[in-house]
DNA sequence: GATAGAAAATGAGTAGACTCACTTTTGACT
DNA sequence: AGTCAAAAGTGAGTCTACTCATTTTCTATC
């Protein structure tokens, strides 16, 4: 690097601060990278560090497991995949068939690759360590908020929070069956939309 | 041992079985005891071999991960405690508190040792090796047709085995955001009777 | 610009799950 | 009893996620 200059002085906020941040993209890029290229089991934390020109013990200063690069490659993505999906004109008129289409984009998502999306799924729901909670967290609050509002906004719904938890629990039983059990994509969704259908009907404002 | 005798004539019919399965035996037994001493993660598959008194290689043939031998451990216990739970007559009047009361005792079977109950939880749902499938697989039908059962005896809900379906799912997240997410147990049984009841509404045969 | 102490980085080392080339045991057949 | 192929068993060895004692880099203060 090219020393002295008045770097030195105009860096003095944070020089720390933005050669992590940096670090941490280059972590994150060359996780993904090679996440896509080999999967997640053929890539070994040395391969990252060194796609990421850094060394092996400071891969574990910005992720305690391997699990949680995971966590940090996909949760912006997921993030905004969800908000995307959520802040789209709704295209349907009733709320099971709103509820449908944004699980089905949700599970478009994870269409590629079912081996990564299972071990995904598995860290949102029951994590490796908890050292990404407040990552996850966010996702699945994003996910809540979002059910939440088109519950919510469809207005014949009593309790919209506690029906968006209801039905992402389904839809999450759903896309396991269908990632891990071997069953068909369509059978899954065509039950889950029958279990939303159920769902919706037994918490009507007039009950 | 003794050698000769009448013995190797009797024992043609299967000795070899026999002696996998008292070995299977002594590996599940060394394995629960070492678990619930001192920890799954805190156990070395050596130790476990060491203490059924087999070679390392033997172990990995009766058992594909450490996790299988969680399986393996704690499959009939839960099994029969599923069977024990739902032979029992009713003791409640609705099919909303006859369903909590199953699941309660079923929560109550993992409130020893959360941190075993949530490695069992994830093995029940995301397999970590599909070696035990069938093994989870029986006792997920158990759990299934229990729950399909009782729902069914109650006669006013439509179509059991999909309420089944949903309940378990139901159960799942109020179990895992007790034993992970560290919200209180009140709480997570609490919201569950909520989403069940409204799940009960939403499938009666008269909607 | 020198100094010190804190923060960050490092990579050789550790531990433990799992493998595999080889040995031993078993049982059917003569 | 002897032979053989297949099944079961073995433990030294491999692979890799993760640690930790040490070194390097940064920044605040003089």
């Amino acid at each position: 690097m090219t020393p002295g200059k008045t770097e030195e002085k105009a860096a003095t906020p944070g020089r720390r601060e933005r050669n992590k941040l940096e670090k941490r993209a280059r972590i994150v890029a060359a996780a993904r990278d090679l996440f896509q290229r080999q999967g997640f089991a053929d890539t070994t934390t040395q391969q990252i560090a060194e796609a990421a020109d850094i060394g092996t013990g400071t891969l574990f200063l910005y992720a305690h497991t391997k699990e949680d690069l995971l966590v940090m490659v996909f949760r912006d993505e997921m993030l905004e995949t969800v908000r995307r999906i959520f802040a789209e004109p709704p295209v349907t008129a009733g709320i099971d068939g709103r509820l449908m289409a944004a699980f089905t984009r949700m599970a478009d998502y994870h269409a590629d690759d079912a081996d990564l999306a299972r071990l995904l799924l598995k860290e949102l729901v029951v994590p490796h360590s908890d050292a990404r909670r407040s990552d996850i967290d966010e996702l699945m609050d994003a996910i809540y908020d979002g059910l939440t509002g088109m519950i919510a906004a469809d207005g014949r719904v009593r309790s919209p929070p506690l029906v968006a938890r209801s039905a992402f629990a389904l839809y999450y039983f759903a896309l396991i069956s269908w990632l891990g059990g071997g069953q068909d994509r369509g059978w899954c969704m065509r039950l889950l939309r029958e279990q939303l259908t159920n769902l919706i009907d037994g918490n009507r404002q007039d009950a």
